[in-house]
DNA sequence: ATACGTGCAAAAAATTTGCAATACT
DNA sequence: AGTATTGCAAATTTTTTGCACGTAT
């Protein structure tokens, strides 16, 4: 059978999308998890990534033509982009009104939805004075 | 000065995502182009689609982890992706609804926003009958 | 006539894979 | 001990760039 083992690369690698503030790319998830394993490769981070996707417990988020990863099991939320620094940041509320029963106008059956805003993270307005 | 020219690639790329039913990625986009160019090479194809992106006439869409261009100008609207054909349809309704102003709570500014519904589309649907 | 634009091929960047050494269980 | 996993480097994509030739103005 197929064992899948507990490594110290897979531990720390699933720690720094769980313990981020929003989702991130390949080389901000190594970036960070070097700090705890310098030797960290950038081909077991993919490999680590499309693993932990397959188990489910973290996914993909795709945001301006980049592939983004954040853990998952945090609830429904949704993002936003800001437009001056590019950081990303998780929105727990959801801006979202549907038709009850899931059914969108034209025979749509809505499964689930992703929604992305965009403009100015609060400390980037704050610049504007 | 910078002069751009009109040329019979922009004209046939252009044309190709004005006529399209949605999003196109790359690959898309040369294939249908070369229809009329069979001599089109895919730098052509980059270029143009950056060239039409800074000029406005199109934007990209990031979307299952690909990058798709649409032509701009069509009004405000978003996206249906199907879980079991993959087809991306044009939705015109926007169902969400944003704070007055455009601030949003915890003091995000927002400037634009995206919407992508996922499920099964009319057709698909309906084989569930 | 003057350059901007194109196609091709080379270059650079991003992602995947083969393999011997390493580390879980 | 047995084998899944890792790091490195090589192999694949994917996207960008240099250049001589073609073409719009």
């Amino acid at each position: 059978m197929t064992a899948t083992r507990s490594t110290r690369q897979r531990d720390v690698i699933s720690r720094v999308l769980t313990d981020a503030e929003g989702p991130l790319g390949v080389a901000e998830v190594l970036r960070r998890a070097q700090a705890d394993l310098p030797g960290l490769g950038i081909a077991t981070v993919y490999r680590t990534l499309k693993l932990l996707t397959e188990q489910r417990r973290i996914h993909p988020v795709a945001l301006d033509g980049e592939t983004l990863y954040e853990a998952s099991g945090r609830g429904h939320h949704h993002h936003f982009s800001c437009n001056r620094c590019t950081r990303v940041f998780t929105l727990h509320s959801c801006p979202l009104s549907l038709p009850a029963g899931g059914m969108y106008p034209g025979g749509f059956v809505v499964e689930a939805h992703e929604v992305t805003l965009y403009g100015l993270c609060p400390a980037c307005a704050a610049q504007d004075s």
